[in-house]
RNA sequence: GCCGAAGUGGCGGAACCGGCAGACGCACCAGACUCAAAAUCUGGCGGGGCGCAAGCCUCGUGGGGGUUCGACUCCCCCCUUCGGCACCA
């Protein structure tokens, strides 16, 4: 018998696979449709294990899908544009281009190795200028529609990168790539307008119920939206409105004074001249320029100083004073807070360090409170006090009715905030989108027009690592201005990375595609992408900017869909050793290295069967090993099977009932599991105990002429499931046993419901509780029957016999279970 | 602090709708083969107890309570771990 050589067996089998274009859509049948997408990859130049456990998840179930004769589109590209490829190009003096294609060639290569089954010929890279046009189109007509627009804004830059960063991009106060900590500056940038689709991208969430509930809370949460009121405050002097947002206008009669950003224009204008300006300035100079993590952290501690003015209370009509603090931000509401010392912690806190009064207003039911005696804020729900016509009031009803109030007097409204803020997408790079915008001194911000896309890289430029490449460009940023002709200039900043990723699902659909970033009929046929899989760090940034962008587009109306990913699976790590695999820890395992020494089927079969799809895999060498052995034992117990059944030239003859329940047992519990809960481990383990089982048939019953047409009947059966998580072994022995085609694309046998289930029935028998006895009945026996059985039993009998028995269940097929008294 | 997920043998995990806890695999132990080792094959493998043995009893799914004939599964309280958000008025 020849050995089990994976590396000859995996080479022949992706060849013939590619040379008959085996994946390309279009073989998988007419069938419905069915769109399974991975997340592409940044490349890197390596695939890691990660890579491998993501895509062999999608791949068992593109396989399935295909065999079940679903029209199934299964593509793959890659993320070209980013960082990396620019900080290549200054280490080794290469151009970020060359660099990224050689990448790309690296990564598809390892990838074909794996044997994922892609439609290859859908290929696409975001460097492409075919791709990236449409990043620069969309752009226009976002720009068009006012949902791209430049401002001046403090934004989040990270000094290590040298650009600027998304909120979305910021993670604890850290740059998401380098971990380099932010900076805090003023800069004119581009702005993409995502506020616009809060409500609807929050309302959304509620329909995506094929998410994880995690993912759509962190979204939600992202949002962060707030209901309440804005009430109008009135300067004591002058009468100059001063409104604050508040989702407690129950609390209004507590409010004891108000708070101003320290930010806030209205803060200098306010002091200025008086004795305060100098007190003020200096604080604010202070507050303003310290690190913006550690400001608006909640165990910051709480400042500010009277800036000498006052507001009066609109319901009160009494004076209260206005502070600048730390705790206050800008950036929501409407950067000033009214302050209610007694029913918020943080207003407490600021209360009692200063001296301000604080004013009980809500208590507990049946309860009172002494402002003197508090020692932190009561926040919870209770009776309302001290609140003019609204005490006695229960203080949720009250929140209705002040609302109400301050509508009438038309001193307030019922409003809503989010802290969803708009989408920073400017990046002072090179490798990424430029941004298709020119200026000119006479006519302003004009934007390329259509036919001048894309506006490619110049070559021209310097990696020195400092600042943006482009702006080194002596041919880029001359420009001659659209509108007018005469002499103007370039916008050097490029596009967000994330902007590629947003929409490149859409392409996969028709990425040839001229006219359009894609065709539109494709889309409508395609879209939604049935089934995503990816890692959960991508739960806020590119899920959610791809749920904007998508709402986008139909509004270019591109496309009539909303939502553009219907079911969302997000796959664990892969550690070692308790740990995330990476350089600084030496715990990497190389996906090389295993397909060397295993086979790409091994390392297949170990990712998936070590642990379900969601959850972390700790990777362990035994364990490959162990998946390693279950193939090779495979091979040894079919190979020789095909060898005798080529030879004998058998004749049709009866398939063993038994085996033909096996199969069907193990084809119902393979096909849910990879098609409907997508828990791939136990799908395995279903044919580890088939191979278990399978043995044990040949040893007992042999291989001689009347055993054949069974074992080749489970032999096919088997392979035909094993194509899924090992394709290429699964190939070999398919056409050794002289079968026609690739197994790969065998129409998936449906199984019978009634072979699943065995002809008698093991029915565990409990008293009180616990199960004393187990008795084989017939599937289906009745009740009368089983308690016939079961009171005959020498063992319950030994429980029956001195009491009387009070109650009885019975399950069918599964228990009976007595209660004695 | 708020939100979310999870906690089962030495380990990864299984038990899908409230019905026999520990499938499958790893590790380990014993045996077969071998001069020997590796590989391979066979058997054993949650804890405690009784029995020469077949077997039997008992405890056991983070802890405590509850519902139920019956709970890893449902309800209440608590603990631990991981993840997200975090002065958002």
């Amino acid at each position: 018998m020849r050995d089990y050589d994976f590396t000859a067996i995996e080479t022949g089998w992706q060849k013939r696979w590619e040379e008959s274009g085996a994946f390309e859509r279009g073989n998988g049948g007419g069938g419905e449709k069915y769109y399974l997408l991975e997340m592409y990859p940044y490349p890197s130049g390596k695939i890691h294990m990660g890579h491998v456990r993501n895509y062999t998840i999608g791949d068992a179930v593109a396989r399935l899908l295909r065999m079940q004769g679903f029209d199934v589109l299964y593509p793959m590209g890659y993320d070209a544009l980013g960082l990396p490829a620019e900080n290549a190009a200054i280490e080794n003096n290469v151009n970020p281009r060359d660099w990224t294609l050689q990448c790309i060639a690296g990564m598809e290569k390892q990838q074909r190795r794996m044997g994922w089954s892609y439609d290859w010929s859908r290929k696409l890279s975001t460097c492409d200028p075919e791709y990236y046009r449409w990043n620069q189109w969309l752009f226009l007509r976002m720009y068009e529609r006012g949902l791209a627009y430049r401002r001046e804004a403090p934004i989040n830059w990270c000094p290590r990168c040298e650009t600027v960063l998304a909120n979305e991009q910021v993670v604890a106060g850290a740059c998401w790539r380098c971990d380099t900590k932010v900076e805090v500056r003023s800069l004119e940038q581009w702005f993409l307008r995502i506020t616009q689709y809060a409500e609807e991208l929050l309302a959304g969430l509620d329909a995506l119920d094929g998410w994880p509930e995690r993912v759509r809370v962190m979204q939600k949460n992202w949002i962060g939206k707030s209901r309440g009121a804005t009430v109008n405050f009135r300067l004591k002097d002058t009468g100059e409105t001063l409104p604050v947002f508040t989702t407690r206008p129950d609390t209004l009669y507590g409010a004891t004074f108000m708070v101003f950003a320290p930010e806030h224009p209205k803060v200098m204008e306010l002091v200025k001249g008086t004795d305060y300006e100098k007190p003020v300035a200096a604080f604010v100079n202070r507050v303003v320029i310290e690190d913006r993590f550690l400001r608006t952290a909640e165990d910051r501690e709480k400042e500010g100083v009277y800036i000498g003015r006052d507001a009066i209370n609109p319901l009160t009509g009494e004076p209260i004073p206005i502070f600048t603090a730390n705790f206050v931000l800008m950036e929501y509401g409407t950067g000033m807070i009214m302050a209610v010392p007694a029913h918020d912690q943080r207003d407490f806190e600021f209360a009692r360090k200063y001296g301000i009064a604080v004013r009980v207003v809500i208590v507990p039911p049946g309860e009172s409170l002494d402002p003197a005696a508090m020692t932190r804020a009561y926040e919870g729900e209770g009776t309302m006090v001290n609140s003019g016509a609204f005490s006695g009031l229960h203080n949720v009803e009250g929140i209705e009715r002040v609302t109400r109030c301050l509508e009438e007097k038309g001193i307030g409204e019922e409003s809503v905030q989010y802290k969803l803020r708009d989408w920073l997408v400017s990046r002072q790079r090179y490798w990424g989108t430029i941004i298709p915008i020119i200026y000119c001194d006479d006519c302003g911000v004009v934007p390329v027009p259509e036919k001048d896309l894309p506006v490619e890289f110049p070559t021209d430029v310097e990696f020195t690592g400092r600042g943006n490449p482009l702006a080194t460009s002596k041919t880029f940023a001359a420009a001659a201005c659209p509108k007018c002709g005469g002499a103007a200039r370039r916008e050097t900043d490029t596009m967000d990375t994330f902007v590629d990723s947003s929409w490149y699902y859409f392409r996969f659909t028709s990425p040839r595609c001229r006219a359009l970033p894609f065709d539109k009929e494709q889309a409508r046929y395609w879209m939604p992408v049935d089934q995503y899989i990816g890692g959960i760090e991508h739960a806020i940034l590119h899920l959610f900017y791809s749920r904007f962008f998508t709402r986008v587009m139909r509004d270019l109306g591109l496309t009539e869909h909303s939502e553009p990913f219907r079911k969302l699976l997000c796959q664990g790590m892969v550690i070692k050793d308790g740990a995330k695999m990476s350089k600084s820890l030496g715990n990497i395992v190389d996906p090389d290295e295993m397909i060397e020494k295993y086979g790409a089927d091994t390392c297949r079969l170990f990712i998936l069967f070590a642990s379900p799809p969601e959850k972390d895999l700790e990777w362990s060498d035994r364990g490959i090993e162990g998946s390693h052995r279950f193939l090779k034992r495979t091979w040894r117990a079919l190979l020789p099977l095909a060898e005798k059944w080529r030879e004998a030239s058998p004749p049709a003859g009866a398939i063993d009932l038994e085996i033909k329940r096996l199969v069907h047992k193990t084809l119902k519990k393979v096909t849910g599991d990879v098609g409907v809960r997508m828990h791939h481990n136990t799908a395995v383990s279903a044919l580890m105990e088939f191979l278990n089982a399978f043995s044990g048939f040949v040893k007992e019953k042999g291989t001689g002429p009347g055993a054949l047409p069974s074992l080749k009947y489970a032999a096919d059966h088997f392979l035909m499931m094993l194509s899924l998580f090992a394709p290429h072994v699964s190939e070999e022995l398919w056409r050794e046993f002289g079968n026609e085609g690739f197994v790969s694309l065998q129409p998936w046998p449906r199984w019978d419901e009634e072979l699943t289930v065995e002809e008698t029935v093991e029915i565990a028998v409990q008293v009180n509780g616990k199960v004393r006895d187990r008795l084989r009945l017939p599937k289906g026996a009745g009740e009368d029957e089983a308690f016939e059985a079961a009171l005959a039993s020498a063992r319950i009998r030994k429980y029956t016999s001195d009491g009387r028995i009070v109650n009885r269940v019975y399950v069918p097929n599964r228990l009976v279970s007595i209660v004695v008294g």
